[in-house]
DNA sequence: AGATATTTGCAACTCAATTGCATTAGGAGT
DNA sequence: ACTCCTAATGCAATTGAGTTGCAAATATCT
């Protein structure tokens, strides 16, 4: 499990982490790659992203779609564990962390937990004002 | 919103519903493939998810890896809603369903609520046990 | 600057899922 | 049982996300 590689800073690297860090929501590897304007290939963003996240820069995550996005890592703590609810919004599609929100559940006996993935689909605040305003 | 279609009871439909009602884990296309035997074509398989899907005979639902899986309706109360916790193991890959545990969480002022994808890894009572007695 | 291991680009590939279209087969009405 | 209509199926081709192998480029250390 120790990290014997040593990381390079490169230019495909920096951009990405700014891209992510600069976005509100989670993005796909779409997203980014239309961020980036070609900056880099295809590939070269998949594999830096997998990169963040084994270095514990990046959440990867999947929608309730089973569509795949990333997400900068903001403060998390030492477990760099997402137990907060995220929320995708069927209207615009965004998929935003409510870090304040964490379900309260209990396991039963026998269940051990490693990770979380708790995501709620509906519509966002935003769009609501939108869609009540139209009718 | 109103269904339009007259559904057919075909062979296809009526075997996959089989085999996922005898099934304790959700499953995937390929298991459902594999438990058909080449009954009918891939395609149909899931052209058939679908429409159970739709008419609330079956659960899709997409595992933290972002597989999608299949799950016969069991039990659930008139909303079709999965509240409760899904638990993928991490060593044996299944992926069931925790009915009892419902977590408890609000969401902020001006969210909206239609759907809930609860998803927790880890180990199930029967790989911890095989694991625990390993050491 | 030079050595070395990491990172990148490219092309080819895998795998899940979808689509168009012609054919088959439920099932409702006679 | 026969006919008709439309839903459902099979097949082949396609899309799109993600991966892999390998040679070339480049970051980092001395």
């Amino acid at each position: 499990m120790a990290e014997k590689v040593k990381r390079r800073k490169t230019q495909a690297k920096t951009a990405i982490v700014d891209i992510l860090k600069q976005s509100t929501q989670a993005m796909t590897h779409q997203d980014i790659e239309l961020a980036l304007d070609g900056l880099c290939n295809r590939v070269t963003i998949y594999r830096v992203l997998d990169r963040l996240v084994k270095e514990d820069l990046a959440h990867k995550l999947v929608d309730v779609d089973g569509v795949t996005k990333y997400l900068a890592c903001r403060d998390c703590g030492e477990n760099h564990l997402h137990h907060h609810v995220h929320f995708s919004c069927e209207q615009c599609g965004e998929l935003t962390c409510l870090y304040h929100v964490v379900p309260k559940f209990t396991l039963p006996e026998g269940y051990h937990l490693s990770e979380v993935n708790f995501t709620v689909r509906g519509g966002c605040p935003k769009c609501n004002a939108t869609f009540s305003a139209a009718e």
